[in-house]
DNA sequence: GATGACTTCAACCAATGCCG
DNA sequence: CGGCATTGGTTGAAGTCATC
């Protein structure tokens, strides 16, 4: 009895299971970081679901609960979330429990809740009202990511062009085409390093804030080598968040400035060339293999 | 010493993006 | 076009720092 008493919290206990699963995936070929800390993150959540309503333990599920845990929850979140614990639990039955073998499934359910894909951009004035709601050093990073259209990680892997090589992708010559600026690299989604351009103004800011010594961030678990004393990732996405709620009443967060830059590129490009071609441009500009997935943030 | 602006963290949920 | 891997958004609690 004694034993257990520290155990008693149905969260703890959980949280134990799902990590005693991710630890014996040790030796499997893992996936990212990221993605690790997702799956613990959601079977910690399928555990106590389970643990309250089967009164068994994470390793015990069978496919047969797994099916009608995910039918249940389908009810409660999204497609991404289902989705997200459905591979979580089928990667534990393959690699750990052994109740799928390894090219065995589990049934795909569909989320009762739609999702609603709206505009996500923010107009000049309103990323301008936002940063002036923020400390010098989150605006600074406002900034540069909108004029750059940085995704929020990246804001931690700036380098100037001349100290690193980006990878071999086909470019046209047209990239950056009607704006100027100083050319930098950011490592992107997936270890692609590709080049960005950063307004002169900009530059000289972010220059003053360069480090002697790159400084070791951990940003949701991932390792990030920064060059600069500058925010970035969910601290900087945060922060944008609240500023956004305090300046204009609502935020679509700061994956929004993202957006914003692709619209805008469109729009100019579009001027003095083809709209696919334009488009062509856009995504080599954005680090996207392809065109199509630049065309969700022109909606 | 209360209040508000701002930042950070952790936990939960969702969107983005590649590839077969 | 769907499955799956990778990255981002929101929220509440808590801390710091002015300001009154």
């Amino acid at each position: 009895m004694a034993k257990f008493a520290k155990n008693v919290d149905p969260k703890a206990v959980a949280e134990k299971q799902a990590a005693n699963v991710m630890k014996q995936m040790q030796g499997k070929t893992l996936p990212s970081v990221g993605t690790v800390r997702n799956y613990e993150e959601r079977l910690k959540i399928v555990a106590q679901h389970i643990n309250a309503e089967f009164k068994c333990g994470l390793r015990d599920l069978t496919v047969v609960q797994a099916h009608q845990y995910l039918t249940d929850r389908a009810l409660e979140v999204g497609q991404k979330t289902l989705d997200m614990e459905r591979q979580a639990i089928q990667t534990m039955m393959q690699n750990v429990t052994g109740k799928l073998g390894q090219t065995e499934k589990l049934e795909v359910i569909k989320s009762e809740k739609l999702q609603i894909l709206s505009s996500r951009s923010y107009t000049p004035e309103q990323v301008q009202m936002v940063v002036n709601a923020q400390t010098e050093r989150n605006a600074l990073s406002t900034e540069i990511a909108y004029a750059a259209g940085l995704r929020a990680h990246e804001l931690h892997t700036l380098l100037p062009r001349d100290e690193r090589e980006p990878s071999d992708r086909p470019a046209l010559a047209e990239k950056f085409s009607g704006r100027d600026g100083v050319i930098y690299t950011i490592d992107g989604k997936g270890g692609l390093i590709r080049e960005v351009l950063i307004p002169k103004d900009l530059a000289d800011k972010l220059e003053t804030r360069r480090l002697e010594q790159p400084t070791h961030i951990v940003d949701r678990g991932v390792n990030y080598l920064s060059h600069y004393d500058i925010n970035g990732g969910n601290r900087w996405s945060s922060s944008y968040s609240t500023a956004s709620n305090r300046a204009l009443n609502w935020s679509a967060g700061a994956h929004g400035v993202r957006h914003s830059y692709a619209q805008e590129r469109m729009s100019e490009l579009k001027k003095v060339m083809p709209y696919e071609k334009a488009l062509k441009v856009v995504s080599q500009e954005m680090g996207h293999f392809r065109p199509e997935i630049t065309e969700v943030y022109l909606r």
